[in-house]
DNA sequence: GCTCTAGCTTTGTCGGACAAAGGGAACAGA
DNA sequence: TCTGTTCCCTTTGTCCGACAAAGCTAGAGC
């Protein structure tokens, strides 16, 4: 006969994880706001009454989760995660676990053109304006790949947050961070790339200002169509995604 | 006018930082594969060169990004990130970002409606013996919401599965660990919440295993409907999304 | 009131230390 | 020979104390 349960299971887990969850707590909850500085380092080993080594170690979780940041005079305070570091270790994962490009590209297919269906449908003035800029300065650097290729992961971030819907937002992000760095490569190897490029965002933008549903998706589609066409003709080079990806996480972990 | 740049930018990072960028490269770049021991403490002390502290904070950082992990017996080894793990830190984001139940829906319904349809085009006998066996103990426990609220959250971590595209699998599943713990309350509040809850699932094996594309996306969309009602119909009571969140967030860490 | 410097604070790193837990090898018994 | 036990070594988690470099602050000097 099993007797009543006395005890609830004890907690067992190191100090600096145990420092780290209860940081974490008080973010998530809400008791720290996003901007609140966190104390020093000091502060932290009166509070919680261990060494400062093992505070440490609890801050650099935190850090990595993105819950935390240094500002520029390295104090610590609390930040909302920012989508763009949280996708780069999904992206990281994605190259790890080896994925292949028909999953890369129907699942984008997928997330853009339900990007663009909201952006259709709630993109606002301010939105356009972004939309507009880009096009504009993609236009000015359409010569030069590399920075087409920023222009473009730009636009489709901003067609995203035109969308209105930051769950919609982050789910897309892993995947483009994947197709960022190939499309430097195709707008390079192909030689109508950059104008045809260009025309489906001018394209886009113009669907999104007449709230035209159709048009938006059918030059996603189109868009995508041409990248997945690039890709082909240049997949037989001799850079694979992995190296890919370290380069565009290198740079990304600077800025 | 401009001199030739005759350096490069220094790169300058803590040590701990450096420490963790290089064991990545080598596991993402592969000269390290999942599963291949990394040395211990004191090992990497003398190859790195800097004081064990040093070194611990680093990997901390690998550890919180899923790239290395601790076995049974705190050896330290190289290993493939879990969605699960990485998709909970963007759903403590998006909790973070207090996203709202519209863009969560919205999301959803994107992402699993592809879910189901990769599913049905693709689904293995193995795929489908596995939704099967979920469904069975789905039956089993239909009185308990909280079992049934996981079973339910497996089902379409399945789906998914079976759709044989992992960047979609990992896309959907910072949005369905928000819907996981909301899913449990439905079934306590609404009477034949649970029993609908079921069919559905019936309907949507019997969907994938007939490759009937649209029935799979109607019984998909009735699903998700289903519980949309059943989230407006409590959505007056007092517990927030946030403390959902949290008692999800820690029942999964203790794992 | 403004600038500049000296001093205090904080971070990043180091060296060493110790208890607890795990693994492994030697040893005893069947 | 195989199995089970015990003791020792290693490894981890944590602590203590220390110091240089960089930031911040307050007071001196104008």
């Amino acid at each position: 006969m099993p007797v009543a349960p006395l005890f609830r299971p004890i907690d067992v887990a190191p100090a600096y994880q145990k420092v780290a969850d209860a940081i974490e707590r008080e973010i998530v909850n809400g008791r720290i706001k996003p901007g609140d500085p966190i104390g020093t380092e000091h502060d932290l080993v009166r509070q919680f009454g261990v060494n400062r080594s093992t505070i440490r170690e609890g801050i650099r979780v935190l850090e990595e989760g993105g819950l935390i940041r240094r500002d520029s005079s390295r104090r610590l305070h609390a930040c909302l995660p920012r989508y763009s570091k949280l996708a780069s270790r999904l992206s990281r994962a994605l190259v790890l676990h080896e994925v292949t490009f028909r999953e890369l590209y129907e699942a984008s297919m997928t997330l853009e053109v339900a990007s663009i269906e909201g952006a259709v449908e709630r993109a606002t003035e301010q939105n356009i304006a972004e939309l507009t800029n880009n096009l504009a300065r993609s236009e000015a650097v359409v010569g030069n790949p590399a920075m087409l290729a920023e222009c473009d992961a730009e636009f489709h971030v901003l067609v995203a947050k035109a969308s209105q819907n930051r769950v919609l937002q982050l789910a897309r992000e892993p995947a483009a961070q994947l197709f960022y760095p190939t499309t430097e490569m195709i707008v390079t190897g192909v030689a109508e790339g950059g104008p045809r490029l260009v025309a489906a965002h001018r394209h886009l933008i113009d669907a999104i200002r007449r709230r035209d549903r159709e048009a938006g998706v059918l030059w996603t589609r189109r868009h995508l169509q041409d990248w997945r066409r690039g890709f082909e003709k240049i997949a037989s080079l001799d850079r694979s995604v992995e190296h890919m990806y370290m380069e565009h996480a290198q740079a990304t972990r600077r800025r």
